[in-house]
DNA sequence: TCTTGTCACTATGATTATCATAGTTACTAT
DNA sequence: ATAGTAACTATGATAATCATAGTGACAAGA
């Protein structure tokens, strides 16, 4: 392509989040960091995605203060991803996409029971279903307060990509 | 770039979003479609797109069943583009990117006084600022229930694309 | 009738992002 | 000394995107 059009300066906020979400690969390491993979190999693994483009979003990531690189070894030296506030500030977005997709992206009955990964509110224990404020304590969700429990369908999938 | 990888058949609901919505030109495209606005040259005018591109990206949202395409009069043939159900759907994603947008996309005194877009809550006439429940009259916001202010700054970036 | 204008596109060629694959760096462990 | 691991970088082929120009089907005015 030739270089994109830069919208980065326009006055519209959607235009502005389109600028850096408008992106498959961020989308999906956004999603790696939420469910607290902080790794480079595990991100790249788990996205299908070639180093170099995983190397080249988080340095984006970075730059745009979504993520924070941080060393956790010092020799040999080892890096872990982080995301800062105004990353953490994307769940919303995230939590929207998730819920779209589990209404309106899969066959009838592909998930098998419920949907593709059952989100748990870690405080109470309650199945979130597709809420925003929890059914079972009525606080109001937001990131670190889900745990992700993939369906056994989706398990499957996943230990087939690690094993192969 | 080679062929990319397809995810679509990717049993995690945040990729299979992210399969359509990791696309600057559908988020722009989509944007549209949200404030209103049906026609082909119009999206194309405000987005910054070309035509190529908004034809594809029509194209592969009408295939998604996001979007649908209707004539509008027969001679000549012309044809509008609107949001399906399941493209309805899409609002609490395009909703939470302009939220964060509004609370992390701009420099201090950006946008003047208050946010870059007010929304108004065609029900009640209340400013739902940032809310997902209107906090004039308890209603739950979803697609069509809001009217949206552009500020001052951002009208005039408008009248200037218009007018070039 | 001839020209101009509008809407919704399609065609062409240059540029560049992405992919697959392989290689590198800096170590630790055996 | 060899193998292994984490986090990358390098290379070449392919394809998506951009800018610009052109097309088809008609309406309206000179």
């Amino acid at each position: 392509m030739p270089k994109r059009a830069d919208l980065s300066d326009t006055f519209c906020p959607v235009g502005r989040s389109a600028e850096l979400l408008g992106d498959r690969a961020v989308l999906l390491i956004l999603r790696e960091l939420f469910f607290g993979r902080r790794r480079f190999e595990v991100m790249a693994q788990n996205t299908g995605l070639g180093p170099q483009l995983v190397s080249a979003r988080l340095k984006l990531l970075v730059e745009e203060e979504v993520v924070e690189r941080r060393a956790y070894q010092e020799r040999p030296p080892r890096h872990e991803y982080w995301l800062t506030d105004k990353g953490k500030g994307l769940f919303e977005v995230l939590y929207a996409m998730r819920n779209w997709a589990e209404r309106w992206a899969y066959a009838p009955g592909e998930t098998g029971e419920g949907p593709a990964i059952r989100y748990i509110h870690r405080a109470c224990g309650a199945d979130v279903g597709m809420a925003t404020i929890c059914p079972g304590c009525g606080a109001e969700l937001g990131y670190g307060d889900l745990k992700g429990e993939p369906s056994p369908m989706l398990q499957a999938e996943q230990v087939a990509r690690a094993t192969n």
